[in-house]
DNA sequence: CCTTGACCTTCCAGTGACTGGAAGGACTAC
DNA sequence: GTAGTCCTTCCAGTCACTGGAAGGTCAAGG
């Protein structure tokens, strides 16, 4: 199978294939030609891929679940303490974006918006100590 | 003011005020010696890039901002523009980590965590068409 | 005057996860 | 044989820094 038929299979660019092979996540084998060779196992490997990346999960993280899901012998426990991490992470993204975002609307909602220069925004992050204007 | 200073004042790395004159933010005067000497406007402004970056406003966002901050016949419809178009930002931001986190919280709430190696974080990455075990 | 240590300078490289593009080889169809 | 599409490698760029090396400057102490 060649890499945009796999790429097409799996749901990902062509050049994200090259990309995880450069950094040693799926290496497919190579025809006479030189062309990269995808067998099914390689584009299943590559579909479980997208989806962990789809959930947020960085590289090293879908190296260890993949590293996990060859292994017949693993503990789910492994599993599920990098999920659960990942899941830590993303609240504590969440809080931080929510807290930009209180503040913003707070701001966004005080600025008149129109040709006036009188702006509740910019006086804020010039002089925080209020927050309004 | 020499850079230190001027970072310890505007809270930020001094590598991070170097990298900002690179990029034309913030350029402050030099000294007979070639050191960066920062005016308490500097500083402010520093101060103010400080806080819209903490904000999440990308440099570029940044660099709009400041001028509209010294321009004085600004319009706020302006400084809005860029603060809302970011709020939408955020809340699609904050669109994607929730489905990412609801998605995830039902896998690892599904996972028993224990040693032995069936696990349905793993089963659905590997095969989604169910999202249970 | 000399040294030590803390500051300052510039420049280069690396981060994460790709993405774009150039230069050139291979394959398919007519 | 040639046009067009695929494939290859390699290099550079993204974003906003961050780390580190190599070397200049300054203030204090002996």
């Amino acid at each position: 199978m060649n890499i945009s038929d796999a790429a097409n299979a799996a749901g990902l660019p062509a050049k994200t294939l090259r990309y995880y092979e450069d950094i040693g996540l799926i290496t497919p084998g190579r025809g006479a030609n030189g062309y990269r060779d995808y067998s099914p196992e390689d584009v299943h490997r590559l579909t479980f891929l997208g989806r962990a990346r789809s959930l947020g999960f960085s590289i090293e993280d879908c190296r260890a679940l993949l590293s996990l899901y060859a292994d017949e012998d693993r503990s789910s426990s492994d599993v599920k303490q990098i999920a659960q991490r990942h899941l830590d992470d993303i609240s504590e993204k969440m809080r931080g974006l929510a807290e930009m975002q209180a503040t913003l609307q707070s701001l966004v909602s005080a600025c008149a918006g129109d040709k006036r220069p009188n702006c509740p925004i910019l006086s804020s992050l010039g002089q925080p100590k209020t927050t309004k204007d």
